[in-house]
DNA sequence: TTGAAAGCGCTAACAG
DNA sequence: CTGTTAGCGCTTTCAA
């Protein structure tokens, strides 16, 4: 607490630049933010002072006055996710062009913290926040709106949202895997859902009943099974399905961790895959492709939703919107390995 | 630009909490502060005033007026790096549980953005640094001793620097695994090398050479390629490799990329793995498990990596440190099944 | 135990 | 085009 205290006091100001310059500091300032009202001359002469001190913005000062901090709040609840992470990834790669940084936010699934951190980087910290997966929204959905702070959502708990958005088309995904897995051939397809409180694992759920309904293939409540989007959850559901007397031929996993824990149920019961159980997943993460056998699944691009949700949140930022502007991406149906017919 | 400049306005200032109190501002910001000198009933009125107004601190201003951020500064060059996401986990998980928040600045491998991301971070804006990696430090090392600013660095370029920092035990975890594949009596034994510009491929190296020396077995040059810590990289050595006339029975791969590189090279090139080549990594990054066959590798424990190093920091920053601190870790020999005994 | 006052470094009107 | 003047919200002496 003592120790590092000299730190703030040595560093190079507006103040001592205007005065090597010969300048006032309010024409540093000028300068340091491109305004355009700047004699040549002096513009000249403050960058070769600012060279010189080796000036480097205060951003805390900066922000406090007034301006911008250029730094963009992540919020999310888990970084052991991979879908998480490869949204991130995204955000990044894209963030860095654009001369932001990135203040990152965990929540650790503590719901209570959401809204907490919504308010402390909303606070000036942060001149944009992305939030992904919420799952406390309404908590402070309304503290957002009022203060009118940009912000875009992946992956909402609403579809009928006023904010922008950025999401996967995963009612359609996941219709055209029922659908292929139907017209593999299966008559008896089972579904682990995802948590309860994340909007996409109901959108996929819906779709897969729809997409049984729609190829004559039944819908047997039974073979529909609770998940958590874990691997764990998913190793559990598969346990209990291939512990039935009559198993599924065919499982759909709500999300590619879930797959991947049916996929390890599945050795541990000496079930093949695909021969004897076909396992479908959704996501696409990296594991998926190197999974043994290799998980089919239906993709989402995760990188461009990260991509997409720097690019749309500097747009409310830097220009405002008039309205919620809301993205909804593709995906794409990925066969690998562990489909097959049913055996006969 | 314009759009959203009303945000700054409606914060809950302390100077509101005060008014709401009916003491001055300052007294608020001794309770906000966990402040000794004031009297129980006045915090209680302070605290009941924050509470109805929802009052949130403004961190930019703290940290101004000489506070804390109580923000960590995270120095990466790459997030598709599984070795620095791995570290990353570690790091948030324990930063959270210190109440303190995550700034990550990601180089994307460019050079120069090292000491100016350096400068612009320690600049106010977190209380502390973690590099994670560095490839420029001697551009900004003296900078940072100079400010005494708290930093560490997690895998260090130089082995006799000043600074705090967490590391592995490369040389004795490569040196093991040499040891490994020649008790499995393998003498023909390619190594392909990682970055030249980090000090630990260079430790795995002399280790590697050091471990066949005592082994008797021969290092023939021949066999030592260049790498670069990528899949890519690794793929190209492997191809050189399997392409020779007179091929190596095992092969250490600098790090587990390479090693899955090399991995993918043996089977475009119709090559078994272990039987005809065995394989070795380091790292164990989670694909390393996933592999087929699973990869052989040392173990780094990089999520302990990331915990140790933000409670080393914090120690840095809270009670300072009297001389620089080094923390070791131990590697460990994870046996799988990309190595076996050369067939005769 | 509390209040008043002086900045931290910067932006943004407002006058020249 | 440039300097002057207010603050932004907070911590921290210094008095009271």
């Amino acid at each position: 607490m003592a120790k590092n205290r000299q730190r703030k006091s040595k560093s190079v100001t507006i103040f001592d630049v205007a005065k090597e310059a010969g300048v006032s500091y309010s024409t540093v300032s000028r300068v340091v933010n491109g305004f355009q009202f700047v004699k040549e001359d002096t513009r000249t002469r403050v960058l070769a002072a600012m060279e010189k001190l080796g000036y480097v913005a205060n951003l805390q000062a900066r922000s406090l006055a007034g301006g911008q901090s250029r730094m963009i709040g992540l919020l999310i609840h888990d970084l052991e996710n991979s879908y998480i992470n490869e949204v991130i990834k995204g955000v990044d790669s894209e963030i860095s062009k654009l001369d932001y940084d990135l203040l990152l936010a965990t929540t650790h699934q503590r719901l209570q913290k959401e809204p907490e951190y919504v308010k402390k980087l909303t606070n000036g910290l942060v001149d944009g926040l992305i939030i992904i997966l919420p799952r406390n929204l309404e908590a402070y959905q309304s503290y957002l709106e009022q203060s009118q702070f940009p912000y875009i959502v992946i992956e909402p708990d609403h579809s009928e949202t006023q904010h922008s958005l950025i999401k996967s088309l995963n009612w359609k995904g996941a219709f055209e895997a029922s659908q292929y897995l139907c017209q593999l051939g299966h008559l008896r397809i089972a579904f682990v859902k995802g948590r309860t409180d994340v909007a996409s694992a109901y959108e996929r759920f819906d779709a897969f009943k729809e997409g049984l309904q729609q190829a004559g293939v039944p819908v047997d409540e039974e073979l529909i099974l609770p998940g958590d989007f874990t691997k764990e959850g998913g190793y559990e559901a598969g346990i209990a399905l291939l512990s039935m007397d009559n198993p599924p031929t065919a499982v759909f996993g709500a999300n590619d961790e879930t797959a991947l824990g049916l996929l390890n149920a599945a050795l541990d019961k000496g079930v093949k895959v695909p021969e004897e159980l076909s396992i479908i997943g959704f996501d696409d993460i990296p594991q998926a492709q190197h999974a043994r056998p290799a998980l089919t699944t239906v993709k989402q691009n995760m990188h461009q939703m990260g991509k997409l949700g720097i690019a749309l949140l500097i747009e409310l930022i830097e220009q405002g919107l008039d309205s919620p502007k809301k993205i909804e991406l593709e995906t794409q149906l990925m066969v690998r390995d562990s489909t097959a017919p049913p055996k006969t």
